[in-house]
Formats: C-alpha cells, structure tokens, sequence
DNA sequence: TTGATAAACTAATTATGTTAGTTTATAATA
DNA sequence: TATTATAAACTAACATAATTAGTTTATCAA
C-alpha cells in the first residue's frame, strides 16, 4: 500500500476522458477515476482541487481535441472550401465523441476563463480562414460568431435527439445550413 | 405534523423553477425544493417518481415558456419579419430566465420523448411562419433545423460566457446571423 | 362512526465529494 | 551510507443528496 504511481493531472483527465467515452459523461465522478488508475479517490486531492476541476479538464481536454481536428479540416484548404470543410470536420468530432462532446456543453457551470481561451483558439482558426474575404475586423467577429453558433447549435440538437422521427436528411440540413451562412459572404464580396 | 398541504406535480415543478432562477439551476435539489415548500423531500416522491422527473419537468416547463414567447412574437407578422421577431424573442427569453434556459440545454441526458415533443411544438410555430415562403416540406425541414441551430447556438454559447471581451457588439452578431439565414430564403424563392 | 386512501412523516441506506490527519516511498543531503 | 524532507499515497470520518421502507395521520365516502 501506499505505493508510489506516476500519477498528475494530466493522467487523470486521459483516464477521466476515456471512462467518459466508455461508460457516459454521468459516471465520470471521483471514485470511478480512481478506480480506473487504482487508486483511492481522496488521493486525486493531490493532483487537483476537486470535482470542478475534473470538469472544466475534461472541456479543456475535450475542446483541446476539437481544435485539432478542425485544424487538420482547414489545412490546404481556403474561403469557401474551408469554412464548409471544418463545419463537416466538426460535426464529426462531435458524432465520433459524443460523451466528450457534451462535455464541452457542461462548462462547468459558466465562465472558467481556461475554457474560454480554448475556445477562442479554436475560433481562431476560423479567423485564419476569414482572412481572405477581407471584411472588416467587426464583421469578421460578427460572422465568426454566428458561423460557430450555427456549427454548435446543430450538433448539439441533433445530439440531444431533435431532428430524429423527422423524414428529412440530416446530413443535408447541415450541409445547407453552412452552406447559406458561406454564401451569405460571397454577398458581401461583391458589394 | 403530517398535515395535508395541496401538493401537486406543477405546484413542485413551479417552486423548483421559481427556485432555479433565484439560486441556480445547480442548487435545485429534492431537498431545497421540499424546503421551499414547507416539506420534507421524500414527501415529494408522492407526486414525481425522482430526481430524473424533476429535471424533465423543469425542462418541459422552461420550453413551454419559451413556446408562449415566441408564438406572442410571431402574432401579427409574416415570413422574415416573423422570423426575426421570433429569433429576437428567441434570445430575449433566453437572457431573461437563464438557469430556465440552462434547463433547456441540460437534458435530462438524451431523448425524453416527452420533451421532444414539446421542442416540436416550438418548431410548429416556424412551419407555420414558414409558410407563405411555399418551399418543398423537406426543404423547410432543413431551414427550420438551421434556423433554430443557430438560435440555439448563440444563445447557448453567449450563456456559457463566449462573446465576452471580444469588443464587436453582441446584439448586432446576433440580427446579422438571424439576417443571413432569412436573406438566403429569398434568394431561393427568387430562383 | 368507521375504514380506505392519499399524503405526509421518520429512519435508514447508498453514493459522492470532501477534509484531516497519517504513513510510506523516493530523492536530496549530511 | 544514514537521514530527513517531501510528495503522494493511505484511512477514517463527515456532509449532502437521492432514494426506499415502513409508519402515521388527515380527509372523504360508505
């Protein structure tokens, strides 16, 4: 007993994501973590304060991998192609993780600034690919805002159930929402 | 002791939705709610079956709300007006009862059909509105998915403390996301 | 008046988060 | 090498929440 593990914080969120991912983001709590590394729960205490941590980790970590896979959409890609190109990429993510997903939705209860800066990072990609379109500083917030509402809002629907029962494609829902959102742009290049 | 009071499923769900908003949707437990109504909490297991029928209920009684706003924006306009409004609306419910809101977007983790349903009956009011614009029905289907996206999104985004210390205004990100999904509908009517 | 029922109660159980204080392994130092 | 400081585990205990079982009491109908 008492034996030294190579445990830190970062150990403990892989641990916390991967139980999230097998057994819902519900039975993520301190005991089932422990367990899973072999531990006692009160011993996590020494990695991190507690249970609040634990959550924005998993949102941090959850939107650390987000940011990744729309990086990876976007490369090679500009304009157009790349907003449509990241929309799809992160409706994927959000399907292939759903558990981490919701995470991201549970911020833990309003504001931890740690999950706002992540959250800018990955709306900073986004600005990347605005750069072309040369609108204004403030329209480009204005339609980054609104593009990543969009983008969220859907998944998060489709993710709580709306949208099943009802005939019509989904895919297609997604592909023409974006769509219209990027075409509305090419409208104001033309002005 | 033991007195008789007039206890009810809607008197609980009222009291607990009366108690969200002053305290925080995290502070509503069967405990504080039993208090709030003079009660011990498994007292309140004579009317609702748990802690999980609480939660459906409060997220019933927040859509509910939520529909009774919108259709009262809707009343009286047409086609973009009546979008707008209905967004506009949309997002004034949503900053006026926030932990309400929260309710919303914390389903009682996937799928109630109960709750489905009353999403539907939000989403009734924008086929209606819908309308006069004379899409195909799966086309409206797709428009109507977005356009509650995005309304969804940004209010859900904004609540969860994004948008903050970015200078551009909020309210002006919002009447343009609204104004590009309405404006792509009358391109294709002009089609 | 009596008896059935609904709705309250008390008491106890389980689960989780958390704190306090203790022990032990490791790494640095005398 | 022996010692000691520290980090990281532990045990024990407590608080709060949800829940269940079983009990009592108020009210209404026969």
């Amino acid at each position: 007993m008492g034996t030294r593990r190579n445990l830190d914080a970062q150990t403990i969120l892989d641990a916390a994501a991967e139980l999230a991912e097998e057994k819902g983001l519900e039975n993520v709590s301190l005991l089932q973590v422990a367990e899973k590394l072999g531990v006692k729960s009160p011993s996590l205490y020494n990695h991190l304060s507690g249970v609040q941590e634990l959550s924005t980790g998993i949102a941090k970590l959850a939107l650390g991998r987000l940011e990744e896979a729309i990086r990876g959409a976007a490369v090679g890609r500009s304009e157009g192609d790349a907003l449509l190109a990241i929309a799809l990429a992160y409706r994927s993510y959000a399907k292939e993780n759903p558990e981490l997903y919701k995470a991201i939705l549970r911020f833990p209860d309003c504001g931890d600034s740690d999950v706002q800066e992540k959250g800018h990072t990955v709306v900073r990609i986004l600005y990347q690919v605005m750069e072309p379109y040369n609108l204004g500083e403030e329209e480009t917030i204005h339609f980054v805002r609104g593009f990543r509402s969009a983008l969220h809002g859907f998944v998060s629907l489709e993710a709580a159930g709306f949208f099943r029962g009802n005939g019509a494609d989904v895919d297609e829902s997604y592909r023409q929402l974006a769509f219209r959102l990027v075409s509305s742009l090419n409208m104001e290049k033309s002005d």
